[in-house]
DNA sequence: TCTGGGGTCCTCTGCCCT
DNA sequence: TCTGAGGGCAGAGGACCC
């Protein structure tokens, strides 16, 4: 990997509520929280205005309510905010093909290709931003390094920040040129590197680590023992900041899945069999969007006390319909007491492959119409919407409810589900 | 006052096969 | 024929990311 990489890394500034505040600009200047809005609800997004109050992303709802009592409370739009961020990512496209998106609103940039025509990585930086900003009215902060890892950090850098007089502007982009990453990195706290969360945090403190360079300055013997062989290796490299991973515009999908915290425990085997069946069937309608099909079912249920716990089962033939998507993972689930109370369940898939080399299963056995079946649903949601079939096995006493992503992306809202 | 959803990757363990 | 080592795979759990 040649040293003279430029990559770029571009982050939204509080994307989510930026995104509602060009649709409500009469809550501008003012706290302004996007999450789940029920009792198990989390803040997705905050506004630095709520942010000065001390409200954070991942932080309960209850918790930013009572920091924040003022502020406005909006359950996000998550396709809404998918097309916006759509749009931007085309932008980035159109000063490189190298284009890495790590969620709706961040990506890197590859942009070693694209200095002759655009300019250096700052140019480009400063040229990006413009143009978020005058087509979609939104803010965004640039880093630019060699490496992925300090362009995240050095955006990280650029961004504004809270304040209680309100937000103060950052710099927007922020270059770390080639020789000064060491510089730069050393000082920032251990948890500011990747892979580095609060568990590991608590490994390295036990070794005196406060700042990167304390863990660069670590032999790597002592960070295999304490944190495993592949993650001991990888965080003293990036520490050195040794980052040789390319941009990858082309990410494989490696798994498909849904999972939901239900407003209240369920105890009923009933119950979570016909949720089961409704997640089952929105994974398999994804999957066969994608054109994929899928060898392992697992499903996943916490418990009230929040004990976790998965079963998984690998199939001899690769599946991708709603049936038998439900059937292995309620036989899955048949094998858990949920008598304790089951606060989330989820069912996701891997072992993905192209759905072309789709072989004939047991599942299809005697049942010979399902594929053509499942065409027919696919072919009705496409026209009609999501919530216009469903399988027999997810109607409840409230009717058809039919998952679709992003529902209840940041926990289950106040008040009645509403009926398909 | 409790702690989301959608992912990826790693580790450990047990089983099977050579 | 028995036994142990080692590899591959599956299952489960944990940590982390946004």
């Amino acid at each position: 990997m040649s040293d003279d990489r430029t990559i770029l890394h571009v982050d939204m500034d509080a994307f989510f509520v930026s995104v509602e505040l060009l649709r409500r600009p009469e809550l501008r200047g003012r706290p302004v929280v996007v999450g789940g809005t029920g009792m198990r609800g989390v803040v997705a997004a905050a506004s630095y205005e709520a942010r000065a109050y001390g409200v954070f992303s991942a932080m309960p709802s209850t918790q930013a309510r009572r920091l924040c009592p003022q502020a406005v409370f909006l359950p996000g739009d998550h396709d809404h905010y998918g097309e916006v961020s759509g749009r931007v990512m085309d932008i980035f496209r159109a000063y490189t093909p190298l284009v890495e998106p790590l969620s709706l609103d961040e990506a890197f940039l590859d942009v070693t290709g694209a200095r002759r025509l655009f300019g250096e990585g700052a140019e480009i930086g400063r040229a990006i931003r413009s143009e978020v900003e005058g087509r979609e009215g939104l803010t965004c902060s640039v880093g630019v390094a060699a490496t992925k890892l300090v362009a995240k950090l050095a955006s990280e850098a650029a961004k504004p920040r809270a304040s209680p007089t309100g937000p103060l502007p950052g710099a927007g982009v922020r270059v770390v040129a080639p020789g000064d990453e060491q510089g730069f990195l050393r000082p920032l706290p251990a948890r500011a590197l990747w892979g580095v969360g609060p568990a590991t945090l608590g490994k390295l403190e036990r070794l005196g680590v406060r700042t990167v360079g304390d863990i660069a300055d670590l032999p790597e013997a002592a960070l295999v023992g304490a944190l495993g062989t592949a993650n001991g290796r990888q965080l003293g490299l990036l520490a050195r900041g040794v980052d040789p991973r390319p941009v990858e515009p082309d990410q494989k999908l490696k798994s498909i899945g849904h999972e939901e915290t239900f407003a209240h425990d369920h105890h009923e085997p009933d119950t979570l069999a016909r949720e089961a069946a409704r997640m089952a069937d929105a994974v398999a309608w994804r999957l066969r969007r994608q054109g994929l099909v899928a060898r392992t079912v697992t499903v996943k249920v916490r418990f009230g006390d929040f004990r976790t716990v998965t079963r998984s089962t690998t199939l001899a033939a690769p599946i991708d319909e709603g049936p038998a998507v439900t059937r292995h993972a309620q036989a899955l689930l048949a094998g858990l007491d949920p008598s304790p109370g089951v606060r989330l369940l989820g069912v996701t898939v891997s072992g993905l492959l192209e759905g072309a080399g789709r072989q004939l299963s047991f599942d299809d056995a005697g049942a010979p119409s399902w594929h053509e079946a499942s065409g027919a649903i696919d072919a009705i949601r496409e026209r009609y919407g999501t919530g216009a079939i469903g399988p027999a096995a997810a109607v409840g006493r409230d009717g058809l409810r039919v998952k679709r992503r992003g529902d209840g992306q940041w926990g289950p809202d106040d008040g009645p589900v509403q009926p398909g």
